[in-house]
DNA sequence: TTTAATTAAGTAACTGGTTACGCAAATGTA
DNA sequence: TACATTTGCGTAACCAGTTACTTAATTAAA
């Protein structure tokens, strides 16, 4: 393969995160959109969530997937524009939006199932040679969560300091 | 920690690769900007092969960084406003723009090397407890080129009605 | 030698995220 | 009970990528 960033080893492999994690993103758009499948990337996960548990609000879904709330905000204004999700506002508490599955998502789902199926069994398939991956990933998000890029390499920086 | 994204195993990772790579984004971009530093998370790259090529042109660098076109017009472009890239045009292949490292580059590299030492040894710190990332991160890598999420998808899609 | 095909690079429009900000509703407190 | 604080969510502006298209220059072919 001969890649540079794979060359640069600890210095390529944020981008090359990105570089993935964005092939994956084009590529399950296009297979959608080949397809004629009137979804998008991620909203499986929101059909499952919404499965899981009948109503939601936006903070919630943020909450739960750790993205940002104005990115749920977009994700649902899509899916409502192609009337997948349907909003009403809570009753008890009238800042709150409740999101459900409409008629229409429920009737597409079994197509929309066979798509993730097959994606799944896709992610199975890049993992099988890596079998610690998973394992390895998850302590890597760990410790990010526990002190970010910026934190760490500030405290790198200081040791440098003090050493020299 | 209890994550959504982890539970749901192979579904969710694409997005995790997401999260985590946009969570090194920013937080780079915040450590520079915190910092006073007046670069950008990537120019570190363009950086090491303008010192490693003394010149280059846009398609060079996109094809080894295997970043679309687009995107080298956009990170240089940048770079040329904050005067840390110059541009002239090849005399013999009139489309072509050389591109150098001007002398106030070179001249503040060496604090921003200062940094990226830092940020090195951050990936290195984060990888510590996963021994396997990187090779296996590669092996993911070669497959998605290998053949796309896409095709794959549509490969098992195949093979799941055939088995019905 | 003219013409067709290819290549380099710039631009436009879009994508899925982000942070920052604002407003209205609910909650806590003096 | 009035007022300050917090919460939910919507919007705006931005960010680093992408694809699709255009134009100009070069190269290949008839």
């Amino acid at each position: 393969m001969n890649d540079f960033l794979t060359e640069m080893e600890y210095v390529g492999l944020t981008s090359r995160l990105k570089r993935l994690s964005d092939s994956l993103l084009y590529s399950t758009k296009e297979l959608y959109k080949s397809e004629g499948l009137d979804i998008e990337p991620n909203w499986n996960l929101i059909f499952i969530l919404l499965q899981e548990n009948e109503t939601m609000t936006i903070t919630q879904i943020s909450e739960t997937l750790q993205f940002s709330h104005p990115a749920v905000v977009k994700i649902i204004n899509k899916m409502k524009k192609n009337g997948h999700v349907e909003t009403r506002t809570d009753t008890d508490d009238k800042r709150k939006q409740i999101l459900t599955l409409t008629e229409k998502a429920h009737k597409q789902l079994p197509v929309f199932e066979k798509y993730w199926t097959a994606g799944r069994q896709t992610v199975m398939d890049l993992l099988a040679d890596s079998p610690n991956f998973l394992e390895e990933f998850l302590k890597i998000e760990e410790k990010v969560n526990q002190s970010d890029y910026k934190e760490r390499t500030l405290k790198n920086l200081k040791n440098d300091e003090l050493s020299n």
